[in-house]
Parts: C-alpha cells; sequence; structure tokens
DNA sequence: TTGTAAGCGTTATCAC
DNA sequence: GTGATAACGCTTACAA
C-alpha cells in the first residue's frame, strides 16, 4: 500500500519540466556546483510549481544523516520533561531537524526496544531525560552516535550529563531570605534518595553557615513531594518551632500545603513566615494564595543547551562530565515583594 | 560528517557472514519466499551476532511507508497534549511505529512549516492535536497522508475529528450530585467562548431539566480557568445564593479555588457544600484536601483511539465526521463517599 | 532453493 | 555548465 506511488513529485519530474538532468535539477536546487543562473531559474521554478519536496529517505540514504534525533525519556507525563523537549524541539527544528519521541515509562525492557528501534531509524543522536534523581546508568556502549543526558545524571563520565544546578537554585533561595531579614528558616523537601533533595539542603547550608544560621531543628524535613507532605510537616515544624520566620520548600506543591496549613494556622504570609517553593510550576505558584516565591530551572533553556552540545558532539567536538546550569529566582508575594 | 559507514551493520554484512547472496539474506530475514530452514538459521544467527538491525531509511524508500506518523500539536505545555500523545505513543509503538513531534505553539507560521517538514519525511499519517476550543481549520488539502484530529474539532465534515464527550461527562455530575441528594447546584466555569464549557453547560442543564431543577442564580458563572476565578465566583456565588449545596467547577484548578473559599467562609466539604472538578488532574484534584471528585476526560484512551482511527484510514477505511468518547466519573472525598 | 539485477529518490563523481 | 552513471541499503521479480 503506502502512498500513491504517482502523487508523490519526485526530482525527476522537476528535472523533466525544467528539460535538465536530474543532476543538475540537484545542484542548483542545493547550491551546490556551478549551474547557470537561467537554469538554476527554471529548476527553482518548476520546483515551486510542482511544490516539490525532496525525499528525506533518499537523502538520509546517501548522507547517513537523517536530520532527526531521539528524545528517550521515562516520566513525559511528569512536569519535567516537557519543558526540556520543548526547548530541545525548538532549538532542533530551527536546524531543520525532528525529533521522535520516546517515553519507556521507566520500564528497562521498553527503553532497550526504543533504542533499538531509534538506532535503526538512523537517527542522528540521542537526548536522554532522566529525572532528578539519582545518576543512571550509561547507554553509551549501546549507541552508536553521540548522546546527551538532560536532568538525570549517567554513570559513566565519559558521557555528558547536563543538570540543572540544584545547590546554586538552594543558595539563591536562602540569600533572598536572609536579605528579607529572615533568621529562623526551615526546610521541608522531598524524599532524601533524591539526588536534588539532597543537592538544595547542601546549597541551603552553605549559605546559612556563610551567615552564621542553620536550618530551624537543625535538620530538613524530608518526606515526598506532595501538598500533602507540606502540609503535615509544617504544621509539625511550626508546633515545635513557632518562631520560625520563613519555610524553604523543596517543590511547589509541598509550599503549597505549606501556606494552607500556615493560614489555618493564623500566620500571615509573608509577614509572619515566608514561604518558597521550587520549580516555579507556574500553574500552581502563580495562582496560588499568595503568589509563590521559587526556583525556575531553566529546564527549556536546558534542554536548548543539550542541543548545542549534541549538534557540537556530531561536529566531532563532544563535552564530558557534568554541566550545571544556574536557576533563577522568581520573586512572588510569598516572600513579601520589593515594594 | 554522519555516521562512520564503517561501523554500521548492514544486511551485506549479515549475508556474507552467512555465506548467502543479500537477496537470500532478506528473504530469510524477512520470513518471505521460500528459505531452506538450515539457510534461515544461518542467516538469523548471522544477523543476531552482528546485531544487525535493517535500515529505515532503505526500507521506508521501496515501500513508501515510512512507519511514523506525525503528531502535530499546539500546546505541549498544557496538559492535555501530553496524555493523548502517551496514549498514542503507546499504540503506535505496538505497531513498531514512532512519532514525530512537533508544537507549533499556536502560531500559523510555525504549523505550516511543521507540515513541510512532516510531509518531506514521508510521514504515514498525522494525528492533530488541537484544544477543548473552537473548531479549528482543516489541514485537509495541505497534507497527502491521512488525518486524524483529536481534543480540538476540524471544520472539515469530511475529516475525522475524535472529541471527549462533553456533555456526557457533565451529565455525570449532575447525575451523581443528584443522587447525593443535592439540589441547589451552581456552576462556575471557563470563558464562554470554550467550546468544551459550553458543551458543558448544556449537558448540565439537561440533566437538572430532567429532574425539575435548574442551576443556582440561573446560569453558569462564565470566567477563566482559574483558581483565582474559582475563588472569586464562588464567593460571589454563595453570598448571593447562600443556600447553595452543591458546586459543579469547569476544572480542577476552578475547583481548588472554590475549595478554599469554602473553607475561609466556614462551609464544610463536602458536608454542607459538595465540589465536582473536571480533568482529573491527578496532582492538584487528588491531593488538596478534601481530595476532589472530578470527571476524567480518558484522554490516553482519546489518543490511543485516534491511532486505531488512522490504521484503519492507512488501510483505505477512513472514518469521518465527530466521534465523541465517554468520560469518567471519579469520585472522591468533596461529594461525600460512598461509605 | 538460491542468486542476479533492477530500482526506490537522491547526491556525488566524473566525463563531456 | 551539464549530464550520464554509480552509489546509499534494502526488497523483489525473475532467472538459474
Amino acid at each position: 500500500m503506502g502512498r500513491r506511488r504517482s502523487q508523490q513529485v519526485t526530482l525527476t519530474d522537476v528535472a523533466q519540466l525544467a528539460g535538465v538532468s536530474v543532476a543538475t535539477a540537484s545542484k542548483a536546487l542545493n547550491a551546490k556546483g556551478e549551474v547557470a543562473p537561467d537554469t538554476r531559474q527554471r529548476v527553482l521554478q518548476a520546483a515551486e510549481q510542482l511544490a516539490f519536496q525532496p525525499n528525506v529517505l533518499a537523502r538520509g540514504l546517501i548522507s547517513g544523516r537523517t536530520r532527526t534525533i531521539g528524545l528517550l525519556t521515562d516520566e513525559l507525563a511528569g512536569r519535567f520533561s516537557i519543558p526540556i523537549l520543548l526547548g530541545a524541539e525548538n532549538a532542533l527544528g530551527n536546524e531543520q531537524m525532528s525529533v521522535l519521541l520516546c517515553d519507556a515509562r521507566g520500564d528497562a525492557i521498553r527503553r532497550r526496544h526504543y533504542i533499538r528501534t531509534l538506532v535503526a531509524r538512523q537517527v542522528d543522536g540521542f537526548i536522554v531525560v532522566g529525572d532528578s534523581n539519582d545518576v543512571r546508568p550509561s547507554l553509551g556502549r549501546e549507541i552508536p552516535v553521540p548522546v546527551v543526558y538532560v536532568y538525570g545524571q549517567s554513570t559513566d563520565p565519559d558521557d555528558l550529563s547536563l543538570l540543572a544546578d540544584d545547590e546554586g537554585g538552594a543558595r539563591l533561595v536562602i540569600e533572598h531570605l536572609i536579605a528579607q531579614r529572615r533568621r529562623r528558616i526551615g526546610h521541608i523537601t522531598g524524599p532524601e534518595h533524591y539526588r536534588a533533595a539532597r543537592d538544595r539542603v547542601t546549597g541551603a547550608r552553605a549559605v546559612l553557615a556563610e551567615n552564621g544560621l542553620t536550618l530551624v531543628g537543625g535538620e530538613p524535613l524530608y518526606g515526598e513531594w506532595s501538598q500533602r507532605w507540606g502540609r503535615h510537616a509544617t504544621r509539625q515544624l511550626l508546633t515545635a518551632h513557632p518562631d520560625t520566620d520563613a519555610l524553604f520548600c523543596g517543590n511547589d506543591q509541598i509550599a503549597v500545603g505549606a501556606l494552607q496549613v500556615l493560614q489555618e494556622m493564623g500566620r500571615r504570609v509573608p509577614d509572619d513566615v515566608a514561604v518558597v517553593g521550587y520549580d516555579n510550576w507556574e500553574v500552581l505558584a502563580a495562582d496560588c494564595r499568595p503568589p509563590l516565591t521559587t526556583v525556575d530551572l531553566n529546564l527549556e533553556q536546558l534542554g536548548a543547551t543539550a542541543v548545542l552540545h549534541l549538534f557540537a558532539a556530531l561536529d566531532g567536538n563532544p563535552t564530558t562530565g557534568v554541566l550545571r546550569q544556574p536557576c533563577r529566582l522568581v520573586v512572588r508575594e510569598s516572600t513579601g515583594l520589593a515594594a
């Protein structure tokens, strides 16, 4: 079956209409070799007239390049892959490249399958989107083309892993809170086995220490990435330490939970307690009450950077190691506006 | 550059290793023609040994089919495209087909560009994901392969549009509320220019009428799809109609806003006022307090169905018109559990 | 049963 | 400057 052969316009048709050979037509269209100006004109016009679209398959067969990259993720349904994907897709589109998308859904079998598929499809490179959790096994040996790991780190230091600078993001938060004259700062975050959670704790503690401070309660409250945990931990923390004047939350959901409980407990935000989230999940952070100061991971940027490095690798200039890209503090009312 | 030619395993390599011609090797691998059992064995083993992956480009060049479909969306960042995409990707993966993803971001220029790109890449078909707003112009004439429109309807009745049954979803909600002995039901929803918003109103009113009821206040409160609007409208509605005993909200965000205000006003949910959302946006609906009864659009299913129809069209059996797929009510505590 | 050869649509290498 | 011709990797008549 497939498409009707007849209705597919080929270079031969264009050449015929222009009265030249396919070779000349090809050169004219690709600005290769020397073609007489008027010949080129005729060819271009013929191509235009027939709405000629060069067959990418045939091209790829010769060049060995498909101008396609494979994007492999494990959690498209989550909210981190998408911005990365968008950033990458945008950067690729500018270079006339396309994205083959595969979501392995955390299943190793599925992942293997997709890798084989993508390799068979001759993708020029891979972008592997991980999660903010631990390092993940390198796919290195299985893949004959350049790979860039984004958001989740590869175990192999010879791979390139591109991460958000979680430690730096946490530093921004604490510096901001201290600048707002907060001194008794608590930290409620997700599971301790998340690399991102630990990194943020490290960053936060560093800045606190530089200012002669410690976390309220001494330790962060590790739990889960949910509103429910945010509510629970906030209640607990404020009961034990009623003089807490700021909460740094590990993500926006936790922060929203915190806001709810603070309101219940009669604490004003930001007057009594400042609250900071993480992720800048707009639909939550900007629409809650009060709007949430939070950290933006610059994920779109991360995706775009991944593409840049992938191109470099395709050009024979691979980068290796772990690169951390700065985050950005988004200040909203929950920490008191500058005004 | 492109990949090193040398390290790409080709059918020729396999044939050589097996000591047969490429033709025989091809037949053996594709179970075509008559090949001696032991010959086939040798070929299969050689292929295995070399980890041979047939070059999809070469295959596609011959067959005219690429086993690739283009998925065109306008709002990947929103939360509707993703589940549809996942459903489609899953269904396609089962048939060894892949997805080329393009997000036009609502930009017509970009959309045209992507369409050209995808056509040049010889995709076998398109899935166009729209939004729940108005009908959108058919892309019909520009595309030489089958197209299925999902979530957003095409202007052309000769196209196939696959939608969630918004009217039916609203019916489920109202029937449920009435079964819970609610009689004074208000409706707060998004902008009136959204087709989905209007359809839901229609469905809700139909069931109310069947039960001799009307919406509290007579009219739905059209606004925006935000918590903020949910808060504002709830305050307004309950002030004007203090005896309201149920709120049907146009989406989960509005419902969350409603929950907040109800708490502030000292109304218990669900005891005094039952609240229902729409979309079953898990991370919001399941994690708020109390968890939200809401309507699930079955979007993954929608994506999978789209693929089915696309396959049918590829096999020469296209469907046309508008198909509406049922929604599903997810009952949680905000309307009182069955218990 | 197996191998030879043509051809898918394009680009690259040569002669002319 | 232009046009045969040979690839690219694979499938498929058709011949052996």
